[in-house]
DNA sequence: AATGAATGAGGGTTCATTCAT
DNA sequence: CATGAATGAACCCTCATTCAT
């Protein structure tokens, strides 16, 4: 998928098997942490569902911490991975922006599980690792910071230069808080109506 | 300060004994939650901060999880507890509105580890207790519905019925926002600015 | 006993039970160090012996190689008191050197696994913990320096002074030779014939 | 060098070709057993230091401790090995036995870390292993003790029949001691300074 | 003959909880 | 009510050894 910047020690070196084992290592361990938190799950529940042995596991990675990483980063790029192709420019700058809130938000509430858990557990990070998730954070949002400032450059959309900013991630936050606050909001609004709602307060904010 | 509803069982029998030593114990695991994570914390930690054994401590509480709940309990009771003051009418319903957001961010704002720490371990409670703290989020959200709804029924703001409740919770997390994206928000604007912008935005969505 | 400069930080406050409990630590631990070496002993073995859980076990102590630290500790102190006895002036400076190398050889003889022990596990001690027990050694090696001094002065030994220091060094390991190298020495001499022929050669130098 | 009494099993078959790995095995683990000792030596760093696969290391021994007996071996037979030439007869007994001194501590000097890695190891051995191993020992001392009976023979010396072992030993263990008591004895007495003073003990004992 | 990924028993250590005093 | 020593299940991780390729 993606390759993180940060190297992770191994003992085996063929590069494409690591790749590969790491990949179902994540597989095996997203469910897991996601319905049971990363503490109390253990090494072992995580080779079980991998399939193979702890031995084999600890091949691939140095330390429980280190498939934290592997995982909140396989979140991070699915999200991104999937939100890219909804992308292209729309016939209208709030045309591109709609479409693009409604994929985010949408994927989000695909993810919704694996979202919630990014918030709970990214804390349990090296500080080193989580620099590197809020990275990934960052670009993200930079993503709808694109969309506003072509919006802006069209005359479409009138925005102060500054404000751009807090947009982008009152975007960010308006799609996560779909995962964050489903107890509540979930009650009230049905998936397309919440993506109506708030594209329309946003689109307010910025015409 | 407050009485959770959910009755955790102790030894003691002395009923101010246990709210005295119950908000000794929170005060003494709060801090400590918040800096290393309630997994890293021991308890024998708590108790040493606590100033007493950890076999007093256990005449307190039934487990390590009660504290949590406690903590929680008393984090939520806090906030509460101190936007109450700012939430007499004011000469209007906006006026009223920005005051409260004001004072709440700004409560927030000083708030903001406990916050964090809030939204990471909520999960770590039993299903029953995280169904208790969510209650106090609602009842907490509930405070900016009504201020919404005055200003409807005074005519000074023009919002669907329906759409009250979500913009509550949009309040709620512009300012949980302000903790939890501090890393990325904090850089661009002072909390006054971020308060103006956001609280800007809201009202352009009402009136 | 005696009390190691170096403190061993510990879970328990009563500074009396650590005593008593650490000498039951040592007891137990030292038999099967000896029997087995220090790596291959589990520490649940320890604990088993010890007649206490792994967990009581780790009250006392930090690390398994406190434990190490512990019994060298003890087996140097051991022979040291012992030993002590047996130092008073006698009639001639001679007759002191004999009594003391002959108490000296009998107790290495009644200790010799726990001598050869030292010898092959002191490596496995962190610096800082061999350092201490290369000082016990010093400590046991001046004991002979002294006799050989106070020979010197009372005319009746004929070593220079720079000899002295190796001569004691010598007898140290005369003595130790009776335990590391049993498989070939006591095929051929009796203790008292061992004895005798040392102190023997170890006379001619010196008169 | 040598070929050990003992028959490690290999899967290979060529004879030279194990003789010649064997070597390249020994050459590759004795350094790191020096550094490290032998139980925090791997395989694996072995390997990596023999520059093969663990698989191939595997190939010609059996187990972690046929590795240890081959490096006990190589260097008890290094030790004689480079005595050998040191001893053929000298114009009198006392000179031979001088010049093999001489030779010894100088060979032990420079190969001390083997010799204090010989004595803390052994006892890892199979309890057969270090049999071979002490037949070693007893070759060398066996050295010692014919340049002492010839110089009985030759009426040089003057010892009991009996006590020629003693002194044999006495002599391995002067020697090894300069390796195992480096520590105190270095800080005093130079390595040339050693031996004469030592020799001159040993010689006052027999003449 | 060579490789190196796979294995899994077992090691040291922690920590929530109990209970005798 | 208070204490803190005792418990032991459970955790993360290592590493000698094997075996399919």
């Amino acid at each position: 998928m993606n390759n993180p910047a940060k190297k992770i020690e191994s003992q085996v070196k063929d590069k494409g098997l690591i790749e590969t084992r790491r990949m179902e290592i994540v597989r095996a361990a997203v469910d897991l942490f996601v319905r049971k938190g990363f503490h109390k799950t253990t090494v072992r529940e995580i080779a079980r569902e991998f399939g193979m042995s702890v031995g084999t596991l600890y091949e691939y990675i140095r330390t429980k911490e280190d498939i934290l990483f592997l995982v909140c980063d396989y979140i991070h790029a699915s999200v991104r991975e999937r939100v890219t192709p909804f992308l292209e420019p729309d016939t209208s700058s709030s045309a591109s922006l709609k479409k693009a809130i409604d994929a985010y938000v949408r994927i989000i509430d695909e993810m919704q599980d694996y979202i919630v858990f990014l918030y709970q557990e990214t804390k349990s990070l090296s500080p080193e690792d989580r620099k590197y998730i809020f990275g990934a954070e960052v670009k993200m949002t930079a993503i709808f910071e694109d969309i506003l400032k072509k919006g802006v450059v069209a005359g479409e959309f009138d925005i102060p230069q500054k404000d751009i900013h807090l947009i982008a991630h009152n975007i960010m936050v308006l799609g996560q808080m779909w995962a964050l606050r489903r107890w509540a909001v979930r009650k009230k609004y049905s998936l397309k109506k919440y993506i109506d709602l708030q594209t329309g307060f946003i689109l307010s904010d910025i015409t």
